[in-house]
DNA sequence: GTTATTTGACCGCT
DNA sequence: AGCGGTCAAATAAC
């Protein structure tokens, strides 16, 4: 409970929050019900349903919104600020997440050990309080990526990176790559990320992103031409040989997506607060709209990279998003979702513009990937 | 030619 | 001292 404390939420505060995102879940079964009862039935059904779908839409959205709003407005303390806001920057993430099954997001300050990864990124657990530095906020997310994809699928996430490293990480198998956004000379856009292959399933990418992109996505070549051959082959790696060689056409999605993760952690110290978003996807239709030719870590310095992660597309209409939002201790929201229209990357799920309007107004949409 | 990646060296922090 | 992160020269790709 003290946690709650910490976060500079109040039990009341709390207490409405939690109503907020419990009728949000329940909202999102119901559409859940809607959606799985309707699977493709004659079209005079199907447009009621679709108008059932787009009501409870709304009003998932706008419970979403106001636990959102008031998460912002009651957290004076600039972690949940920061969260949120990379939160937001997550969205465009969401949507490529939608393909893939799952995304998590986790504000916290806790080390995604998920993957067995023995250590923990940042120290800051322990770090005395008092001297907090500012780290830039960072995030990660777990993105599953499965082999029968493209080989080198880059994981597209909006903005092109450019490698500048890579490690071996103690005790982890795979080495870590680090890249940074490629208009960081031009720009002078901080934004970095580094990607790492989970130990226990090499088709899981660790990314964990840091610092927020300033530069103007425009010059992301990913996002907005999907020609064919702009430049991302893929660095054929050396060493291994991929796995798999019957490279399925494109980023295809992958068949059966487990899921994609983003775990945010807030910067600061102590306390295992964690709230975690889980978006959890059905079988999307994916309408086949590729875009992007994906910048992706080919996390292949480690060796293998034939990883192929899904791009942003979208699947059909904004009907089929199903949300469900889950006040656990956790804070647990479970999202799925695959709407968007927007054939391009753009930031397609419906968080995005409620955050945006309520905490970054200024926020333009101009970029096409805000974020993974 | 330019631009991106690779990779060992270097640096700062713990 | 060991580690994670970054730099930068060499190399590869275009």
């Amino acid at each position: 409970m003290d946690k709650y404390h910490n976060m500079g939420v109040n039990w009341e505060q709390k207490t409405s929050l939690v109503n907020e995102l419990t009728q949000g879940r329940e909202l999102a079964r119901q559409l859940q019900i809607h959606l799985n009862a309707t699977p493709t039935l004659n079209p005079s059904a199907s447009s009621q349903t679709a108008l059932a779908r787009e009501v409870l839409i709304q009003k998932i959205i706008s419970s979403l919104e106001k636990a959102l709003s008031m998460l912002s407005s009651s957290s004076s303390s600039p972690q949940i600020a920061v969260a949120v806001e990379e939160l937001h920057q997550q969205q465009p993430t969401f949507t490529v997440a939608a393909a893939t099954g799952v995304v998590t997001i986790r504000m916290a300050n806790s080390p995604p050990s998920l993957n067995g990864s023995p250590r923990s990124e940042d120290s800051d657990d322990h770090k005395d309080p008092s001297k907090k530095r500012k780290v830039p906020a960072r995030w990660t997310k777990q993105v599953r990526v499965t082999s029968g994809m493209g080989l080198e699928g880059p994981l597209d996430d909006g903005f092109s990176w450019r490698k500048y490293g890579q490690k071996d990480i103690l005790g982890a198998k795979y080495p870590r790559g680090y890249y940074r956004c490629t208009h960081r000379n031009v720009q002078g856009c901080l934004a970095t990320k580094q990607v790492q292959r989970s130990d226990e399933d090499p088709m899981i990418l660790e990314i964990t992103y840091r610092g927020r992109h300033t530069c103007t996505q425009a010059a992301s070549t990913t996002v907005t031409s999907p020609p064919p051959k702009p430049m991302s082959p893929l660095p054929e790696q050396k060493p291994e040989p991929p796995k798999i060689n019957h490279q399925p056409q494109h980023n295809m999605l992958l068949s059966h997506p487990e899921g994609l993760r983003v775990i945010t952690e807030g910067l600061d110290t102590s306390h295992d607060r964690r709230d975690e978003l889980v978006f959890s996807s059905f079988n999307n239709n994916y309408v086949g709209n590729f875009s992007p030719p994906l910048t992706m870590p080919t996390a292949s310095t480690s060796g293998t990279n034939y990883f192929s992660v899904l791009s942003q597309q979208d699947f059909g209409g904004s009907q089929n998003m199903q949300i469900s939002a889950a006040a656990e201790p956790h804070d647990i929201i479970s999202a799925a979702t695959s709407a968007t229209n927007s054939p391009t990357v753009g930031i397609d799920f419906p968080f995005a513009q409620a955050d945006h309007q309520i905490l970054y107004p200024n926020f333009t949409f101009d970029d096409p990937g805000f974020f993974p």
